[in-house]
RNA sequence: GGGGGUGUACUCAAGCAGUCAACGAGGGCAGACUGUAAAUCUGCUGGCCUUGUGCCUACGUAGGUGCAAAUCCUACCGCCCCCA
């Protein structure tokens, strides 16, 4: 069977199963804004949270970090205190978080909401965030095992990427055509869920049914007006005490944590280091987070359940249909 | 004035007679992605088209020597350093 053919046996037996009404439950109703980096989400999300009785719902991937305030662009503590969000400041910066647990997370927030009789906004610019929830992508239950990674790691090191990329097919041979044969990380994690499972990777990567009835909406933004947001963005950050910040964190922490592995953080860590001038991390600052925006939009524009918006107005507009429709 | 060096694609930078439309890096553009995802990884990047062991234009400028030049010679132009 054609992953066509599988698709569309899925839709039809969804429909089949929840006549028209019993499907689209009001109460289930999700609205999801995606975008690139400063392109003005949070912003859309707080206008449609206060008018349409909503709670924000943040898939950011660096925003559930505490103390990683400017250098993520997080509301401000007013907005904060005005509309609430929520998955913002729920880790600490040396603890580790994953799609998995976002997802988990995620869901019971939602179902909260929904429970208070209010609309989940789920806002972010993380796509694999996103669609784990909106998508209800299947996570192979399978943690990270650092051991295993290590080993892998040095294997890679000592026999080659190749090697151990054949050592994954000979297990998972469908890998072959699924994980990128030259990209490290995303080897060892396939090997890593194969041998903890022993079953291959492929088979366990499923999309699930839906769990809500999703309005995507994405912003959209032409590359110049972009640009010069990311770089009035990053002066500001800097203007609001980045640099200090940054300095903080790492005092309290380390300059190693993952999280740290972030645009803004990175290059300030190297300016402390005097590696780089602080002229030069503003430079990379802004062309990191435009690439980094790139790469948002390239996952954003595989996804043609998305409504491309340009303004509030019309984000208003759509919401409002989408809420008071039937389905 | 004398001596030495240098000029290569958007930038930096290799090449110093054939295998060069030109290594590498940056930048630009496009893409991938299911427990690190602001991460990680890939492809393209002189022009043209009939996308090919294809044609054209290109390594400061103008000539020259070679079957063959980014590579050698001459002149000129620009930049740099040293000695006066």
């Amino acid at each position: 069977m054609s992953k066509i053919d599988k698709n569309q046996s899925r839709t039809r037996q969804r429909h089949a199963a929840s006549p028209r009404g019993l499907l689209r439950d009001k109460s289930q109703k999700l609205v999801v804004i995606v975008g690139p980096t400063a392109s003005g989400k949070s912003a859309i999300a707080i206008k449609l949270a206060q008018k349409f009785n909503g709670v924000i719902v943040s898939a950011d991937s660096r925003q559930v970090y505490r103390g990683m305030d400017i250098g993520t662009a997080k509301p401000s503590k007013k907005e904060l205190k005005y509309t609430n969000h929520h998955l913002i400041d729920i880790k600490n910066p040396d603890q580790e978080y994953s799609v998995a647990e976002f997802k988990k997370d995620a869901i019971a927030e939602i179902n909260k909401i929904f429970k208070a009789g209010k609309l989940p906004i789920l806002i972010g610019g993380t796509g694999l965030y996103v669609d784990a929830v909106v998508k209800n992508l299947d996570i192979p239950e399978v943690k990270e095992n650092k051991k295993l990674r290590a080993r892998l790691e040095k294997e890679i090191k000592t026999k080659g990427l190749d090697f151990v990329f054949k050592k994954l097919v000979e297990i998972d041979p469908e890998a072959a055509y699924i994980v990128d044969p030259k990209n490290p990380r995303r080897i060892i994690r396939a090997l890593e869920v194969a041998l903890i499972t022993g079953k291959p990777f492929t088979a366990q990567r499923k999309t699930g049914k839906p769990l809500f009835d999703a309005l995507q909406i994405g912003i959209r933004q032409s590359p110049e007006v972009l640009k010069k947001r990311i770089e009035k963005r990053t002066e500001q950050m800097v203007r609001d005490g980045l640099v200090l910040e940054v300095k903080k964190l790492i005092k309290k922490y380390g300059a190693k944590q993952k999280a740290f592995d972030a645009i803004g953080y990175r290059e300030v860590i190297d300016y402390l280091n005097s590696k780089i001038t602080l002229a030069e991390a503003i430079s990379f600052i802004n062309k990191n987070t435009w690439h980094y925006a790139r790469r948002q939009m390239t996952w954003f524009k595989k996804n043609k359940e998305i409504r491309w918006i340009h303004g509030e107005a019309q984000a208003i507009k759509i919401v409002q249909k989408f809420i008071y429709q039937e389905g």
